[in-house]
DNA sequence: GGTTATTGCTCAGTATGCTGATTATCAGTA
DNA sequence: TACTGATAATCAGCATACTGAGCAATAACC
């Protein structure tokens, strides 16, 4: 029988599971609450001010059911606000406050200390090897879930 | 500044996440409704009959207090039996009833092509690759998790 | 202009995955 | 035997991630 170790997607499970608590477990030690799917959010705001909620999800390849719960907290924590926009009446702008531009710069060490120790185990040549193979397994799979990355139209 | 594309939590988040679309995508149109957690789970019950659950958490990296929420589901489905350990009343004994045989024997093609799909844009060479260094950085990180791997202790 | 289709967002419901607490039981020791 | 510590399972609560439905507004078409 088949090992769970032959299954990519047990390794892809797994690996994530990993990747989640060290990036959370940084994160704290340097005294922040911030998940990993709200720190990408932020960055992206920050990156693309006054884009909506639609959009925001496309770039990171958010549900759009979930999008809203991750804003919900970043706006509570002060660090997003969500505004009406007014060209489109539907639709929502995003800001991210000085709060999270300060909170931004200041988790970014604890940030990338993460993305160090999810790799840890391998050489620099296999971590620029493993992240070469994730995006392009990435890229052919893209359609695949009901939330693909999409490019911003602006 | 870092593009998302650099960062190993979010190739790690996003591998995952069209992991799972595809394998539900590929159970649900072979006529069965079993997600790849609990189809590690019932695969793990059928190969270790007997084990408890905390044991069963430990050979697939599952938390705890997920792996309760997810045999009510199998037991429910009537795929799986949990009754009282006899050796220790604490525990609960685990063992996979015929249906749940059946639905492992029929589900398993659709799983392979599932695995399969995850890695269909990458060369046969390059998926073993992308294997070989998430097992390895697997390793290195599975202390990290709350939920590490663990043997079963027979 | 009016009808239709599409889009942006939200909600209810379900499934993982975690934190931290509690209960029942077991194991080791004084 | 009584006490102490560890362990198996569960629970409440929170955060992603999805399905499918609904509402409001816009866009596309006649």
């Amino acid at each position: 029988m088949k090992d769970n170790n032959d299954m990519p997607g047990h390794l892809a499970r797994r690996f994530h599971q990993i990747s989640v608590a060290v990036f959370l477990a940084e994160v704290e030690d340097a005294g922040f609450d911030l998940t990993p799917v709200q720190y990408a959010a932020l960055a992206t705001i920050k990156a693309n001010p006054g884009l909506d909620q639609v959009t925001l999800a496309g770039l990171i390849a958010y549900d759009r059911t979930t999008i809203t719960g991750v804003i919900d907290r970043l706006v509570q924590k002060g660090l997003a606000e969500r505004r009406p926009s007014s060209r489109d009446r539907r639709a929502r702008e995003l800001e991210i406050t000085d709060e999270g531009r300060r909170t931004l710069r200041k988790i970014t060490p604890a940030v990338e200390s993460a993305q160090r120790i999810m790799l840890r185990g391998l050489s620099a040549k296999e971590g620029e090897e493993l992240m070469r193979l994730l995006r392009k397994a990435i890229a052919a799979g893209n359609e695949l879930s009901r939330a693909p990355l999409r490019d911003a139209q602006l």
